[in-house]
DNA sequence: ATGGTCGGCAACCGA
């Protein structure tokens, strides 16, 4: 079973490069981040004869996420429990008898600002969420847009980069926390390598110079962790018309 | 050098 993740940044900007990957690739599940557009705009006619089916939850301008998949959705539900819910942030599905929980986590802007604040809010309120709902000893995949490094491995510029909001010490642990129900990384169960990345920001030339981050992750519980036979980074190509700041980062387990 | 470039969508916000 094939499992991988997308940062959009814009469903309908990007659709020919995730159509093309779909049909390339054939994941079971392909999780998007950033749709940037509202269900009733959501472009299901161009994955009609794709032979996906797909779940979503949007709004106006930002967020939005979908999960694709070529069996059966089942048990969709979108948010955190309690308020704000932040459906366009939090897809919830199973599909063959796998719990995926697809998030895109707030970026948090600046270090002293209340949107920083507000992620840290939403890692404490995404552990309540998986304490409350599962068992680290059920198959659960956790992935998505995450918007932290977990490593100095993780940042090109860990010296540089240690009080940005995506890989202070704050935001760090509050990944760990969370990954203290029981998730592995994947990814680094599977390639120790440095350098492996999965965005670069579109300013400064940070692709050409490779200053990358490793952001986009997914996590399993042990059991279905031990049954992953690998995990890689597809960089979208550079050469389509609008490419990507992100990767299609994907997991292949043996179920 | 503390900038830069995208996307949405119509003036900036978010990343």
């Amino acid at each position: 079973m094939k499992i991988a993740t997308f940062n959009a940044n814009s469903l309908r900007a990007r659709i020919e490069i995730v159509t093309g990957w779909l049909a390339e690739n054939r994941p079971d599940v392909l999780c998007i981040q950033e749709t940037k557009v509202q269900d009733h705009d959501f472009p299901l006619e161009a994955f009609e004869n794709s032979g996906y089916n797909v779940v979503f939850r949007g709004q106006k301008k930002y967020n939005g996420v979908a999960i694709f998949s070529n069996s059966r959705i089942s048990d969709v539900s979108f948010g955190l429990d309690d308020e704000p819910k932040d459906e366009p942030r939090l897809a919830k599905a199973v599909i063959k008898g796998v719990t995926i929980v697809n998030t895109y986590i707030p970026q948090g802007f600046e270090p002293d600002s209340e949107k920083f604040r507000y992620k840290l809010d939403w890692f404490e309120r995404l552990g309540r969420y998986f304490q409350s709902h599962f068992k680290p000893t059920e198959k659960l995949v956790w992935l998505g847009d995450l918007n932290v490094a977990p490593e100095a491995i993780d940042v090109h510029s860990p010296e540089d980069l240690f009080g940005h909001v995506c890989f202070c010490q704050e935001v760090r642990d509050a990944l760990k926390k969370v990954l203290a129900f029981g998730f592995v990384d994947v990814f680094r169960a599977h390639c120790t390598e440095p350098e492996q990345y999965t965005f670069w920001d579109y300013r400064a030339n940070s692709l050409r110079r490779n200053r990358g981050w490793r952001l986009d992750h997914i996590m399993a519980t042990k059991p279905l962790a031990q049954r992953s036979t690998a995990c890689w980074i597809d960089k979208t190509p550079r050469s389509a018309q609008r490419p990507s700041d992100h990767t299609f980062l994907t997991a292949q387990f043996d179920l």
